[in-house]
DNA sequence: GTTAGTAGTTACCCAAAGGAAAGCGGTTAC
DNA sequence: GTAACCGCTTTCCTTTGGGTAACTACTAAC
């Protein structure tokens, strides 16, 4: 028989697998500029320098850092095209639409949350 | 006329506020035991030291000082009961409910991310 | 040849987060 | 009285993240 509590709340394993999930995707998704430079780049393509420009306050060293970390989980993609001299765009995967889900749900709650800190 | 890009993509303008929100989002959820923490008491309210045993490796420090902030946040309460000696309960709040879905996307999210990487 | 721009790297520094261990004030059991 | 448990706090230490600034290799323009 089914209790409000089953529904509520989840068993230990449960618990723990979703746990896991949860710190995985924090692992990723981790720092002060990930999700910043995921949004600039989703919105468009960008170079490093205009990146830099568009995200005020982020080293070089930092961005570059980012950029190798958010390749490596196949958010964005490193293109390089031979001009004179080379043309380096950074852009969104497809598969960082995955993220949209979730950003989505991460921008509604900040906000209803800063509301909420407000008032009290 | 809408373009497919206009689908995809947000403004410039909604895409700051977008990104203000998630910061102010990780800014409560950040740390390596914030979430821990809150998904243990989700499961039911628990003692200080319940919540140790249960979480391995977490030191009495930083548990004090994530139970503190989460309470600050309005995600946990503390109640004290003049038993003696006293019993100190902590519990996940109302409000800690509207982070479900969010947990819910992030725990999603986390799994199928931790499979692609591996299976690449 | 000097300046400027692009795409970073390197070296050094600092502050915050987190871990380890001990202690503390109270209570209860032996 | 002493050992043990609860709910922490305090101190000290290490690790990590991130900031600053300088520097590199290449190209193009003047």
């Amino acid at each position: 028989m089914k209790t409000i509590e089953n529904e509520i709340l989840m068993s230990k394993t449960e618990c723990a697998g979703s746990l896991k999930n949860v710190i995985d995707a924090m692992y990723v998704l981790n720092g002060k500029w990930k999700l910043p430079v995921i949004l600039c780049l989703v919105q468009s393509p960008k170079r490093f320098s205009e990146i830099q420009h568009e995200i005020t306050g982020i080293s070089p060293k930092v961005l570059s850092n980012e950029l190798k970390d958010l390749e490596l989980n196949y958010l964005i993609t490193r293109k390089v095209y031979p001009t004179t001299p080379v043309t380096i765009i950074y852009e969104a995967t497809e598969y960082s639409h995955t993220l949209k889900s979730l950003l989505n749900e991460l921008s509604i709650w900040g906000e209803q949350h800063r509301k909420k800190i407000k008032e009290q």
